[in-house]
DNA sequence: TTGAAAGCGCTACCAA
DNA sequence: TTGGTAGCGCTTTCAA
């Protein structure tokens, strides 16, 4: 292969210095603009690409940003929230010349590791902010990195700039709807408390009853999982006052609540109704179909991606609010059973 | 922040040129024993690490490599293939300094820009290469840009260093397993026929009727989807001659076929018997939980991840098998039904 | 074995 | 407005 075409064959061919083609082919000032179009066409000509590790390496800027999952790295596998997610962020980043440096911690301790790593070797000019728990301690840890970072769904205020799908008014809407169906204990499966966006949505769930004046259902702390709705059910259902509603933290524990439900001879959504949260297309896969919050997992991403390029370039951003969820309702809620 | 630790300052520390503490740190030859560990020594007192932009610009490394998925960007959400696929990757990439860059294209010509801009850009060092399709442009277009490659369950032989599960034997077994179970027809829904491992599907399926003298039952090109699994139950059990017993392409699409034919009144297993391909958790989350061929995402990505990183230090790779797929018989399967 | 110096390709400062 | 040049931090070649 030829040796590659560099700025400096662009300047010659321009009959000017390289600091003008570079100006130029960067479109700073300081270039006129007869020089400006005589390098655009040289390097047309030569079909210049500038060399990003050149960039990188005087420009002290990688033109990537990272995502690190706090996560098993098997657990992507079972909450789709994540490809939704990631198409939208790179989709975004691709149009702006950045790339997404994908990684994995398991555990917090290795999920700090990666952060650090990602700045010690400047692999990155900035880095989202997921899974927020409470006092996390990424927070700490991306502020003494000076690692530029958007936060999603943070609680506010908050030291990063974030980015937020509001839930409120879809959990509102839902409690509203369930009571005017005639439920009277609406209970909840939380997710892990540690998570903030666990808590926001048990507070909301809560602050819905509250101030609709009715008594604030029964909670059990599930882990977002199917297998944390199946022990939901059993200890919902398990018991005299069982409720005839639930909302669950996400739609693979309404899933797996109505899995068990259904193996406990509890019919849905007859003698108990259920509803999730996020959307996702699985919930449909169900007979009946999951009555839902829908979210925009690709939107989050791609507006987080949209403020993490601004953030890196160095644009003061405020926070970013998208579309609220929207409730979706469909079968598995109904009217709610007149006798225990 | 105090600037960056240079070599230049663990030289001096070290009271060594550059160059010897650069051969010293990356354990090159030529360098005596006494200052490989001085200079060591000087390394870890200023906490030095090497800059990879500084490495990168002058040995035309990136130290990061590709993956380009040809999808939708949403449709990793519903695939939980890639979720296990990307873990297994970052998990050995990471224990090897190497970064992974994500890129999504929709459509083959946008995918195919992908990797144009991920060569042109020197952004990575090799790529990942999976969901192959027949006369893929993918091949050409990496061999013009001289970008190293490891490919995914590619057809044999491959241009490229190629991992794969074998999935013949569990094809295999699978038939023999529903032959026995007094299965005379037995009918395939295939993935897109582009898709090199969905007509690998297809050909384990009829090899393994062949061989066992069995009629080839019939075929329904699906697309890997919920829907195609229902469209295709519509096609299949809507006939006279339905099958007793169906293999479709992934699980995704098996699970549509339940889904399908639960509502047009057919029993599952007793009227069919239905199975998958991939082992995906949702399999276990219907009832009856869902027969499956299962793969193991995970480990392939692993195993792929580590061949790339050999293939890009340079070392000449040869395939790589991984543990075939395995049989997974759960409710979805049983007896063949005695009448029509 | 060691060290000096020339790149790698670009940005940015400063003089002309 | 233009051009020369000194970095950015490392690798690698070639003398010493």
């Amino acid at each position: 292969m030829a040796d590659r075409v560099t700025i400096v064959d662009v300047a010659a061919r321009a009959g000017v210095a390289i600091s003008s083609a570079s100006s130029a082919l960067n479109n700073r000032p300081g270039v006129s603009e007869a020089t400006r179009l005589r390098v655009r066409a040289a390097a047309d000509d030569l079909r210049y690409v500038p060399s990003l590790r050149g960039k990188s390496l005087s420009s002290k800027r990688a033109f990537a940003v990272g995502l690190v999952l706090n996560r098993d790295p098997d657990v992507l596998e079972s909450d789709p929230f994540f490809g939704g997610f990631l198409g939208g962020i790179v989709s975004v980043l691709d149009s702006h010349g950045y790339a997404l440096v994908l990684q994995m911690g398991e555990g917090p301790e290795a999920t700090l590791d990666r952060y650090r790593r990602l700045a010690a070797d400047r692999r990155v000019d900035g880095v989202f902010l997921s899974e927020l728990v409470v006092d996390d301690p990424r927070i700490a840890l991306l502020d003494a990195l000076h690692l530029p970072a958007v936060a999603i769904n943070a609680d506010t205020p908050f030291p990063f700039p974030a980015v937020r799908q509001d839930h409120r008014p879809a959990v509102f809407e839902l409690v509203d709807y369930l009571l005017g169906e005639g439920h009277q204990t609406i209970a909840h499966v939380t997710g892990p408390r540690q998570y903030i966006h666990a808590r926001q949505r048990e507070d909301a769930w809560r602050d819905a009853l509250t101030s609709a004046d009715v008594v604030v259902g029964p909670t059990v702390e599930g882990d977002f999982t199917f297998e944390g709705g199946r022990r939901a059910a059993r200890e919902l259902l398990g018991r005299v006052d069982s409720p005839t509603a639930v909302f669950c933290g996400n739609d693979l524990t309404a899933i797996g609540f109505m899995s068990e439900a259904r193996e406990m001879g509890v019919r849905i959504p007859e003698d108990v109704s259920v509803s999730g949260y996020d959307g996702i297309e699985m919930g449909s896969y169900f007979q009946p179909m999951l009555t839902t919050l829908r979210t925009s997992p690709h939107h989050i991403g791609a507006e987080s991606a949209r403020m993490l390029v601004d953030v890196v370039r160095g644009a003061a951003m405020e926070d970013s609010t998208i579309e609220p969820a929207e409730l979706i309702i469909r079968g598995s809620t109904s009217r709610a059973r007149t006798s225990l």
